[in-house]
DNA sequence: CCGTATCCCTTAGGATACTG
DNA sequence: CAGTATCCTAAGGGATACGG
């Protein structure tokens, strides 16, 4: 499966689904950004996978509902896990990354005695 | 980070220097497929995150290694749980798949059975 | 409303060759 | 050994238009 974390859009999609069942547009409102075609193309991956299941209510206005199956709900609860880790960490990884940026953008200072502080 | 887990290769680095410290080149054998290229800009993705700490021994012949960082360290550790769910899960994903791919690929019985070998 | 199909452009990334 | 630079192809993904 480290193929489909690969996957940007599936695990949007999958964490949007984590919040509850949805309908087409309302999914693709869910999941900021995202294509009609990037949606249906996520989607039926995604069942396939057997991550979600679709359901089709033949009603006058077509309706069809996405939901999690249980074992998306247990890819969505480890990606939760994920997405805590890197909210926890993020300031970490903003920090090297401003301090890598500004090291390699001052090549040859006349005295760069390693700034720090 | 959820961005760096989309990067198929940064997570396989990460896992590979999970195991030890590893040279450029010794990394490149112990991530199978990865190009030259792909090696450099990943190790340096994730120098820049800080999630890796790069050496350089200024020998004879240049050696330079590779290791986690603490913050690379709980990443690595967040990603093996990943995998090992993956793996765990990766016999019920097969079969979806193999459920889905059965289905439709026999739509209407009656004609056009869809010429497979 | 719920998709599917087409066009098209941007990017990832492999192969290759060269420097320190 | 450890990269860097260049080239080039294939895939990702947006915009759009049409079918059920």
């Amino acid at each position: 499966m480290l193929d489909r974390l690969g996957d940007r859009w599936s695990v949007l999609v999958v964490v949007a689904l984590g919040k509850g069942a949805h309908r087409f547009r309302e999914l693709q409102r869910a999941v900021p950004g995202i294509s009609q075609r990037m949606l249906t193309v996520t989607t039926r991956r995604l069942v396939r996978d057997g991550l979600v299941r679709r359901t089709v209510h033949d009603t006058v206005p077509p309706q069809v509902e996405y939901q999690l199956t249980d074992l998306g709900l247990g890819f969505a609860t480890m990606v939760d896990g994920l997405a805590a880790w890197s909210r926890e960490h993020r300031p970490a990884i903003n920090e090297a990354r401003a301090t890598f940026d500004a090291a390699d953008q001052s090549p040859h200072p006349a005295a760069t005695p390693t700034p720090r502080t």
